[in-house]
DNA sequence: ATAATTTTTTAGGTTAGTCTAAATTTTTAT
DNA sequence: ATAAAAATTTAGACTAACCTAAAAAATTAT
């Protein structure tokens, strides 16, 4: 059975959303950009093709077959990106665009050839992890900057993506994956923080840019 | 004005088939595999987008515009034809479906950042040559193997790339672009051939199969 | 030159994926 | 507990790109 591109991205979407239980019929539609009629009429063929399960007004899971083919999709944006960007030398934010068509590029072991080309990476650009050929997607525990409570230090590993402006922003703040990030202050009134980057002078952040950039806490 | 996977492909059609002249809903139709029916409704739509010249009864011509169109076509779907080849270590009989996929895909400068990443390749992996970043597309005066009259030394300069069966046959001969070949005898009768490749030790080839093959002379 | 054949177009229908408007169900607020 | 609001589904329509069958034009053969 052949799963369109449109379907693709329906199961993308669903397990984007389905952070904890099933994803509502607005909520696709806002994720979408399409209209709430139009989502109900395709996840009746998505559950008629076993993808997800579907009871009406109460929402969508993904099956395990959805699911794997979510994880295909995510291991298949992700290792895109990972090319354009140390390969064609792309910069952060121009590279979602392009891997979402480069996504549904089918060929017999293409992307496993290409996984082995790039040096079977862990993580894409913006840190996010790649699932492997087996399609295990390792999670790692982080935390959004902008909810820390404790100054100290800690490791910029992965940056929200959906928003190229806010990336153009992190490389002006010349703020990477990896870098070192030293919390000195929060201010409880806002939210803001005032941080080092990598020992330099320190600057002050937005939180709603702070919970953008997710760490992991270092022991010192 | 938005070109869609459909007309493209059309239009990379219209540019393969309209070696002299105008090109017939008829051949289009067999190229493509659909009905004269649905050849004629396209065409209709490319004209109105002005990517063809098209009289009802009279056949099909590309314009300028599309003419651009397919050259760019050209262009994307043999440097990813190098790219498979070169880099994810594809055999030249592996690549045509998936670049077919890949001459899809659209980013800016994209195609400019793969050729610089390759090299700038001249030729893909069948000897075809790679349209240049203005679009120019140098042709080589080559001659089919299988219709050549005098016995001397060729270099295997392009293969038809058509048929992935050939290719596998072509690789069981061990016949590379680039190789020389010697042309020892021809068998008017059939046309078929008696020849060596590199200087190993002379076999017979079919007319047919000759016929694949484009060589250039070389002069002793 | 006209008849037969082939090519091409027209007319009307299908499917995937979208839409709007109306109807129905669920949730929320009183 | 019921009314109002919100969410969801149904019904019917649209577009792109295909199809079949029939009509029309062009070409070929006698």
């Amino acid at each position: 059975m052949q799963i369109s591109k449109n379907e693709q991205d329906y199961i993308k979407s669903i397990f984007k959303l389905q952070a904890d239980g099933s994803v509502s019929t607005t909520a696709l539609s806002e994720h979408l950009h399409l209209k709430a009629a139009s989502i109900t009429d395709m996840l009746k063929k998505l559950a008629d093709k076993k993808l997800v399960s579907y009871k009406k007004y109460q929402g969508v899971t993904l099956s395990t077959k959805g699911e794997k083919l979510a994880l295909e999709l995510i291991r298949k944006h992700r290792l895109w990106e990972v090319f354009l960007v140390e390969k064609l030398n792309y910069k952060w934010d121009e590279v979602h665009a392009i891997a979402e068509q480069l996504e549904h590029v089918e060929g017999l072991d293409l992307i496993n050839r290409l996984d082995k080309f790039l040096g079977l990476p862990k993580f894409d650009p913006h840190g996010d992890p790649i699932p492997n050929e087996k399609l295990v997607l390792t999670k790692q525990n982080l935390s959004q900057l902008g909810k820390i409570t404790k100054p100290g230090k800690y490791q910029v590993s992965m940056v929200n993506q959906d928003n190229p402006s806010f990336l153009q922003y992190l490389t002006k703040l010349s703020i990477k994956i990896g870098d070192i990030i030293k919390l000195h202050e929060l201010i409880t009134f806002d939210g803001s923080l005032n941080i080092s980057i990598n020992n330099s002078t320190s600057i002050f952040m937005s939180n709603t840019v702070a919970n953008g950039i997710y760490v992991y806490k270092l022991n010192n």
